[in-house]
DNA sequence: ACTTTTAAAAATATCCAACATTTTTGCGTA
DNA sequence: TACGCAAAAATGTTGGATATTTTTAAAAGT
């Protein structure tokens, strides 16, 4: 990944049917609870029938998909009741998580932390000012990426798969909070500041209680 | 499968091919780190290559098989430090669970929970005398129930899906110390009938560290 | 009118056979 | 022994064909 500013490396024509179809789904062009034929879906993104059935395994893996045997596809919906399952985990993954990155965190996961801070500021500013959509989803991958090297130090890595997994399911949600001008800029730096520091300060209390307002900020917004 | 006490819910291919490999693997006749090629598993099991590329997918979305870009699937490994992340993982999810279910809990959960139980005591003696394959599987769906029940009256889909998966990845290792002769009837027998009562009581604190315990026992067994 | 039955259409699930591409293997050479 | 390369093996993908199931729409009966 000499030159990608992001990796496309989707080697496989699976894994690019997965990265279309996860897009679209993040931005509502397949809206929740959507019947996905899959007749339909290859006029539309290409690929053999079995490799858009494998698609869609991958995605269902992901929960942003679900099927039901002999009955296909459809995506998940997007109740507020999801929006709050979807917290609640990801506040209790993320907070165990970043506890044991605070106790286990070198000075290189700092800077980790520090560069992924810096980066998510400039793409919130940008995103504030120019909400394209393609802004937006260097935002969206820049809050990820932030959340991601908080938790960078913890040494389980089903936890980290986890917090990926969970992210991914909340990004619908963060997207249409955007596109309705929902989201408080000024709020969202300060306490993104403050959480940076209570990192950096080892401050545990702090960060955990930070770091679950930074996750359940997108409910009530 | 009009006479099975379990409910054998394989409604297609793909479903069927996915229990067997799921019971190879907890039972260790698929090894940990074995590579997993396609007609191979054809020959053994029977089905296409996409109905087995599909099962496969669907066991690497449970964690029991791990897939690469261009380099096939092949059974997780099942090292000490596996073990420990899936404990680590199922402590915290389960403890999470169990406190709102201790919270939310009605009678009827109460109920299920003490019928669990019984049945889990019942599986266990069993087990004690006659450890074949077919008592340990019952076994095992015994301990599997009782801990469903425990937090089936938590309000989170999600924390009981990831229960869930975490459990049917923990399969192996618990069979594998009952091949060992390496558990402690006795001592689970009391710590279950303790977490039962810790339960019904609704007293959380002593209810947590005993699921804890339950959970982080296979280790050091 | 309203449910129930039945027939047709659509969609899913599966398989086979072939082919392109990538990875692995085995062997000869430096 | 290490290296590189060709052969073999394995993965990934496609198209077409077929069985089975679900969904739909129409027909029938009360």
């Amino acid at each position: 990944m000499i030159f990608s500013g992001k990796k496309n490396e989707d080697s496989t024509i699976v894994e690019l049917l997965a990265s279309s179809l996860r897009k679209d789904i993040a931005f509502g062009t397949l809206l929740p609870d959507q019947k996905l034929k899959l007749n339909e879906l290859r006029s539309r993104y290409g690929g053999s029938n079995h490799s858009m059935r494998e698609t869609l395994r991958i995605l269902s893996s992901e929960g942003l998909v679900e099927g039901a045997a002999q009955r296909g596809f459809r995506v998940t919906s997007a109740t507020e009741d999801d929006l709050r399952d979807i917290q609640l985990v990801r506040q209790e993954i993320e907070s165990i998580a970043l506890s044991r990155a605070i106790a286990l965190g070198d000075v290189a996961w700092e800077g980790q932390v520090v560069a992924a801070h810096h980066a998510l500021q400039k793409a919130e500013a940008a995103v504030a000012t120019t909400p394209d959509d393609l802004t937006a989803l260097e935002w969206d991958d820049a809050c990820r990426a932030f959340a991601t090297a908080l938790i960078a130090a913890c040494d389980s890595p089903r936890l980290i798969d986890l917090q990926r997994k969970f992210f991914d399911q909340s990004r619908r949600f963060r997207l249409a909070l955007l596109r309705e001008g929902k989201l408080n800029w000024a709020a969202r730096k300060a306490r993104q500041k403050a959480l940076l520091d209570a990192v950096l300060d080892r401050d545990e209390t702090t960060a955990l209680a930070l770091l679950k307002e930074e996750i359940g900020a997108d409910l009530k917004a």
